[in-house]
DNA sequence: AATGTCTCCAACCGCGCTTAG
DNA sequence: CCTAAGCGCGGTTGGAGACAT
């Protein structure tokens, strides 16, 4: 007697979404907020399951998200969370606001994964690759599973402090080097990434989304009005359709941990 | 201009944990 | 307490566009 099947296979849609599908659940969920995502499809008239739903909305749709490539702060961070963290995408993309983990991780394999060989650094171990040579045999594989924090965290938390001065930070032009110091430096953030507590979620849209604040988003025009705002948005930052408050949010958020996720 | 190859990223898949019933 | 769906996560894939020949 568990619950319902979230899609019922049969007429479910897959590929690529269309236009027509993601003006159907913006409306939707800027409507109704954010609930049960199996709800989504049949309320919104998609012929998605939910789960796609959620996808496309948290990694595409989502109007607090950036767009665009990674800025050197950004990748940096990147790099040295990951040094930390392994391939925890989810926790690297909650210490990037406006970022998602899907975004994070195409752009680990693609960018920063040949960049960090390219320098001799291994992307995995993020060791020197020669060391990592010698040591390979002596030492077991690397593993970067949640079992194995504290010994690569031992070895890497040193090796990617020396980041700063390491041949990664030529080609880091310090948008916000406070900000990347902050966060590397703030142990008890990172012991919050550790443990499994949620440290900073994007709580400030759910909070909007649902209704529970009106906030500035009835100032957005609706769809009824003028739908081609939201498609547009992509190509901008949030700043250009009047959510730049959502990075003060985030960051009182962040400061004060987040406990109300759902 | 045509064809082949490479790159990038949106979306899917499957797994593990959580939680409703 | 047990079962099975919901949900979130990380890994992988496929197709579109960019680039090379």
């Amino acid at each position: 007697m568990g619950r319902q099947p979230c899609c019922d296979k049969l007429g479910v849609k897959k590929g690529p979404w269309t236009a027509e599908e993601d003006k159907k659940l913006i409306n939707f969920i800027l409507t109704n907020g954010q609930c049960c995502w199996r709800a989504v499809p049949k309320l919104a008239g998609l012929r998605r399951c939910g789960k796609s739903c959620r996808l496309r909305w948290t990694n595409y749709l989502r109007p607090d998200l950036k767009r665009g490539l990674l800025s050197e702060t950004e990748e940096q961070l990147v790099i040295d969370l990951h040094a930390r963290l392994g391939n925890r995408w989810s926790k690297i993309a909650a210490r990037l606001p406006g970022r998602t983990d899907n975004e994070i991780k195409n752009h680990w394999n693609t960018h920063i994964k040949k960049k960090l060989i390219k320098m001799g650094i291994d992307p995995v171990t993020h060791e020197p690759l020669n060391k990592e040579a010698k040591t390979e045999e002596s030492s077991s594989h690397a593993h970067h599973s949640a079992d194995n924090h504290t010994t690569e965290n031992d070895g890497i938390a040193n090796s990617s402090e020396d980041n700063s001065s390491s041949p990664t930070e030529n080609c880091s032009t310090t948008d916000d080097p406070n900000l990347l110091d902050a966060i590397c430096n703030d142990e008890s953030l990172l012991n919050s990434l550790w443990m499994d507590e949620p440290p900073l979620v994007d709580v400030s849209w759910t909070s909007i989304s649902a209704g529970e604040s009106n906030c500035n988003l009835t100032s957005l025009p609706s769809w009824e009005e003028d739908c081609a705002w939201l498609l547009d948005y992509q190509d901008f930052g949030t700043n250009d359709f009047g959510f730049d408050y959502l990075d003060d949010i985030e960051l009182n958020t962040l400061e004060m941990g987040d406990k109300s996720v759902a």
